[in-house]
RNA sequence: CGGGAUGUAGCGCAGCUUGGUAGCGCGCCUGCUUUGGGAGCAGGAUGUCGCAGGUUCAAAUCCUGUCAUCCCGACCA
């Protein structure tokens, strides 16, 4: 392509409306623009390399033997109804983008397909001898993000391949599981990117094992815990470790003490001149059920450890049935205005243990009349702690379960884990902390979709029997921006060569110097010719203006045809390390297609 | 949804406190000069000042409402 007949607009200035370096670079080099909030426009170079990312997912999942296919964004509401999730996905998460057509029918723009391509399934799918089956697809999702951000990092409308995998049973869907996990690490790997995998949650997704792939960048919206050894890696929402030991409560008599203005851990530790880890913190959440119901769950917990609103959110949706519902649709720390709704008189707010009364709930239909309460498993073995006094500015002191507290029988994992915590596979192990973007996701789901659905297959012994199935995803626009946010410098993008929009530009520096521009002409046709992609800049602009625009866009490699001309030579610079050396014009195609040839194949 | 901020030329911004009919830089167009790291000179074009009301002789500026965008948060008392 020639620049002169692009569209090939860059900016001098960073945009106003963007906050991290790879979202300010893709809009000043003129990859995207903004049309709305979370809502961008692909142009020419970004759709290349989109393009690149796409192919290499796309060759990568063809070698597992996944076959392609596209599926319908717009999907009519009753699918989304029988698998149960058409209100967390409206009402709840309210990430779906849902409205009437003309008719009054409910319909929704897919922000994934696991009902879609489980009705096919459903449909399709009769026999043992059709499994295993691996359907996926490349394609734009729609989400209703309440805070989109950092460009395509997370956009509400976005690209992403999805596939979906069939099985006779477990063994055979952990085998495809394997599988994608080494496929995934195969396209990450050949798209330039410094990833990791780390165990995940499996969020509204539903099912059993997941594992997340993250980007590791500053900018990352997800924490992730790793050790060192290699040999643990997970993201905090999931994370396990050993806690701190506790420190011996020097309490060892029971007694109700005044202890003003001691509403927090921190206050109150200092006050009774003991560690965080002899107090036990009772820590209130309200959850709503996707029946309407509200619960009011008090969490006990040691006073230095921290609830994990996911893993309490896990626990909460395992006793759904209990209150005759299926999933939550939220989960909060009520504040003033939510407590006035249900509280039938004033909490003691900071100073709560863990048998605060149920006459603290009014009696509404919509509430249940009990706390739920649960007890974290770092709670379980404290002695002689110190808690609330459920009276405002008094904590009781060495108190023991099973004394004057009785234990809560639902004893359960919602601590969040720490930077610094020890790790459960080798206690000589610490946690670090890292930040990372996920650019992919793999799921096993087992049968949830298909018995809410009714997808079964006939065996070998003609029982009709629920398909096991996994689910796997990759963010591609994310993924384009973050091997951006991972590799760039001062002059602009620097793109691992796999998915550069092009692999080369040939630069005339002055364009009224017709025999510069003559060689420059015959390069850039060779190299096109030769399979290296090549674009042209012979625009009336300056040397100067060129050489920005080339680092700006980040082409791996450039070539001038300027003063080393005169000895039959062109001079050839890569652009991540600045490098230059002068090439004899006849050996520069074959020492560009070997550059490509290498960069490509390197892992 | 809560908090914070911003909407003025294609982009980035000033002007607003103290009301008087809009400006700077970049970009764009024309010409000349220049030609290896975002050139110089000269000339030129481009605005519903987010939108709607209101106050006023007069509103980018003051008041009210509204919309949009961005940032932080939406979890520990």
């Amino acid at each position: 392509m020639r620049l002169s007949q692009m569209l090939f607009v860059t900016l001098r200035e960073d945009p106003k409306d963007a906050e991290i370096p790879s979202h300010k670079l893709l809009v000043r080099a003129g990859y995207i623009r903004r049309i709305g909030s979370g809502v961008y426009a692909y142009l020419p170079l970004m759709w290349r390399v989109l393009r690149k990312v796409s192919q290499i997912v796309r060759e990568e999942m063809d070698r597992t033997g996944a076959q392609e296919c596209l599926l319908p964004q717009l999907q009519p509401s009753e699918l989304w109804k029988e698998s149960g999730r058409w209100d967390t996905y409206t009402k709840a998460e309210g990430i779906m983008f849902a409205f009437q057509d003309r008719q009054n029918r409910e319909v929704a723009l897919g922000p994934t397909h696991e009902e879609v391509i489980t009705a096919i399934a459903k449909e399709m799918i009769r026999s043992h001898r059709q499994l295993p089956l691996h359907l996926y697809q490349i394609q734009s999702k729609f989400r209703d993000e309440i805070r989109p951000r950092f460009g395509l990092m997370r956009g509400r409308e976005f690209i992403m391949k999805d596939g979906y995998s069939f099985h006779t049973d477990e063994d055979s869907l952990k085998q495809t599981y394997g599988d994608m996990d080494q496929a995934y690490r195969n396209m990450f790997s050949r798209c330039g990117l410094e990833f990791v995998a780390v165990d995940a949650d499996s969020g509204a997704i539903g099912g059993s094992g997941s594992q997340e792939f993250m980007v590791l960048a500053e900018a990352g919206e997800d924490e992730v815990l790793y050790t060192e050894d290699g040999n643990y890696a997970a993201n905090v929402e999931k994370a396990v470790s050993l806690p701190p030991d506790a420190v011996p409560s020097p309490f060892t008599k029971y007694e109700k003490r005044a202890t003003p203005n001691t509403p927090t851990i921190a206050t109150l530790a200092d006050f009774a001149q003991c560690s965080p880890t002899a107090v036990l913190k009772n820590v209130l959440y309200q959850a709503i059920y996707d029946t309407g119901l509200q619960v009011l769950v008090l969490v006990s917990i040691r006073g230095d450890q921290d609830v994990n609103g996911v893993k309490l959110q896990n626990e909460l949706v395992k006793r759904a049935a209990q209150f005759g519902a299926k999933g939550i649709l939220s989960l909060e720390v009520p504040d003033e205005e939510a407590q006035k709704k249900w509280a039938a008189k004033p909490l003691p707010l900071g100073y709560i243990a863990p048998d605060l009364g149920d006459d603290y709930i009014g009696k509404t239909a919509d509430i249940h009349p009990k706390f739920l309460r649960l007890v974290d498993e770092t709670a379980v073995n404290l002695k002689n702690f110190v808690t609330g006094g459920n009276e405002p500015g008094y904590h009781v002191f060495g108190a023991n379960w099973g004394q004057q507290f009785k234990l809560p029988s639902l004893q359960v994992d919602v601590r969040t884990a720490m930077a610094g915590d020890r790790a459960v596979h080798d206690p000589t192990q610490v946690l670090k902390s890292a930040r990372g973007i996920e650019v992919g996701h793999i799921f096993q789901l087992g049968t949830k979709y298909s018995q809410a659905l009714g997808a079964t297959y006939t065996s070998e012994n003609g029982e009709e029997i629920p398909l096991w199935m996994g689910c796997y995803g990759v963010g591609v626009s994310r993924l384009a921006q973050s091997a951006v946010e991972q590799s760039y410098d001062q002059d602009g993008i620097v793109w691992p060569v796999a998915i550069a929009p092009y692999h080369a530009i040939v630069i005339v520096p002055n364009v009224n110097d017709t025999e510069a521009l003559g060689v420059a002409e015959n390069l850039y046709e060779a190299l096109n010719q030769g399979g290296v992609e090549t674009l042209l800049d012979d625009r009336n602009e300056r040397a100067g203006v060129k050489f920005k625009d080339a680092d700006l866009i980040g082409i791996p490699y450039r070539i001038v045809t300027g003063r080393s001309l005169k000895n039959g030579k062109v001079e050839v610079v890569k652009r991540a390390t600045k490098e230059t050396q002068e090439i004899p014009l006849e050996e520069l195609v074959p020492t560009l297609q070997q550059w490509v040839q290498e960069a490509l194949t390197r892992e």
